[in-house]
RNA sequence: GGGGGAGUACCCAAGUGGCCAAAGGGGGCAGACUGUAAAUCUGUUAGCUCAGCUUUCGAUGGUUCGAAUCCGUCCUCCCCCA
């Protein structure tokens, strides 16, 4: 352990939003081992890249010789986290709950090192299911001002729309997990998501309190854009970590068309490139900065999928929009000769191969010339496909600039 | 529990008997311009066998030649009072 103080390398790589004691934490980050934990509630049956920058955090966090304690919210899940939200959130049965942590642990443990104790996977079902009411009020409740709660930002726009009980209890419980950790496995840190932050706060009172001894608590910027939105969303949703909701190209395509501004930021916070280079990289202009991107958008595939992945991801790129070769393996899907028949219309094929919705998406994006096939624009919506169209036993379609298909028949 | 208000397409939001598949904005998609970027401009954005038809305005039952718009019942949410 004689690295770098973790703190300053979380802090130079721009991980740090907010940190309740900046001095005590950096000392003891320097000075021992710490048990810290990250929570993570199941509200999907994948990770997606909001989660993965907790994930880094913790790994950063591993390789600095402290022991992260990953969270998953079977119990809290049952309430659901009103922080931030507009909407209450729809409850969730106990079934998808239980499905989607066991989905997050497999996942978790691809980037953690849970062998030998040196990180824990914990749920906090195990100890807030089985809860008595009161004693929970006495123990707990005591300590929470509704005064104090009711200024937390994380139910203001909530006190607008309305908030109901049941998730007005969410700090408490996650308060209750911090304290459960604390006195089970010594956790002394939570780290979360800067949404997180009264939530925390929340848990590092309760510790004081309850125990008199320090506790703290530190947030991360939440991966926005340089406009301030939310970053990770695709037309499909999330972006995910799963390959099968997101695929390793469809996932290296995001990064490598991020916009210029991110570049940066998204090397620093999901790689593990030296700053050296990410500021190398980062300051690239013009045309140059796409050289950033891919770089950007080959680690952060081999990050999640791999290398092996990220390499296809790669080739499949190269191969589609630059010179590359053309046997790489790119998308598309595989049909039977019968299907390929009966399909012959294009706006049939294509919406048999799913890449447009409905028939009548399809015949606008004809009208507006957004498809192709075999590079060649499709001009008329009864379009129908011949077997000259198929090089050796594929054809590939173009949907708008950069979304390609290839389809095999078999 | 009493009183008031609201539920409209992916989201926000107009529309209060026919001209409404439903204004406007956001988002999405496509085209132009580019650097597989952003910004900008243009088009488009319920489904289908597409100059025609079908389904949609919380749910359901009515009134009417005709309803998102009127009436009844139900559900959900918000505000004020208790």
């Amino acid at each position: 352990m004689n690295k770098r103080n973790v703190f300053d390398v979380l802090k130079e790589r721009g991980y740090l939003a907010q940190v309740t004691h900046e001095d005590e934490v950096r000392d003891l980050l320097g000075s021992e081992s710490v048990t810290f934990y990250i929570g993570f509630d199941p509200t999907a049956d994948s990770l997606h890249v909001g989660h993965f920058i907790q994930v880094m955090v913790m790994m950063h966090m591993q390789q600095a010789g402290h022991r992260p304690i990953a969270l998953i919210g079977g119990g809290t899940g049952m309430v659901g986290d009103p922080s931030g939200k507009t909407d209450m959130r729809k409850m969730m049965t106990k079934e998808t709950i239980d499905h989607n942590c066991r989905a997050f642990q497999k996942q978790l443990s691809r980037f953690l090192d849970f062998s030998e104790g040196q990180a824990l996977l914990v749920n906090n079902g195990d100890w807030l299911l089985d809860l008595n009411y009161v004693e929970f009020l006495r123990e707990v409740g005591v300590h929470f001002s509704v005064n104090r709660m009711l200024t937390a930002e994380c139910f203001k726009s909530r006190l607008e729309k309305g908030l109901s009980f049941l998730e007005f209890n969410y700090m408490l419980m996650q308060s209750y997990d911090f304290l459960a950790l604390y006195r089970k496995y010594q956790a002394k840190l939570q780290l979360g998501g800067d949404d997180q932050w009264s939530n925390i706060l929340g848990g590092v009172d309760l510790i004081r309190r309850v125990e008199g001894s320090p506790a703290y608590g530190m947030t991360f910027n939440l991966l926005t854009t340089s406009a301030g939105k939310k970053m990770g969303k695709t037309e499909a949703g999330a972006l995910w970590l799963d390959p099968d909701k997101t695929s390793p190209y469809e996932f290296y395509q995001y990064w490598r068309n991020i916009d210029d501004d991110d570049v940066k930021k998204c090397l620093a916070l999901l790689t593990f490139l030296p700053m050296e280079e990410v500021e190398r990289l980062g300051s690239l202009k013009d045309e140059k900065i796409n050289d950033a991107k891919k770089v950007l958008a080959y680690e952060v595939t081999k990050v999640i999928h791999g290398e092996e992945e990220a390499k296809k991801a790669e080739a499949a790129s190269q191969a589609l929009f630059g010179s590359g070769g053309a046997d790489a393996e790119v998308p598309g899907s595989t049909i039977t000769e019968k299907e390929f028949q009966d399909h012959r219309n294009i706006i049939d094929l294509l919406h048999l191969i799913k890449l447009i919705p409905s028939k009548g998406e399809g015949r606008r994006l004809i009208q507006q010339g957004g498809i192709y096939v075999n590079d060649e624009r499709i001009e008329a919506i009864d379009h129908t496909l011949t077997d000259s169209d198929l090089k050796d036993r594929s054809l590939m379609i173009r949907k708008g600039k950069k979304v390609y298909h290839k389809v095999t028949v078999e």
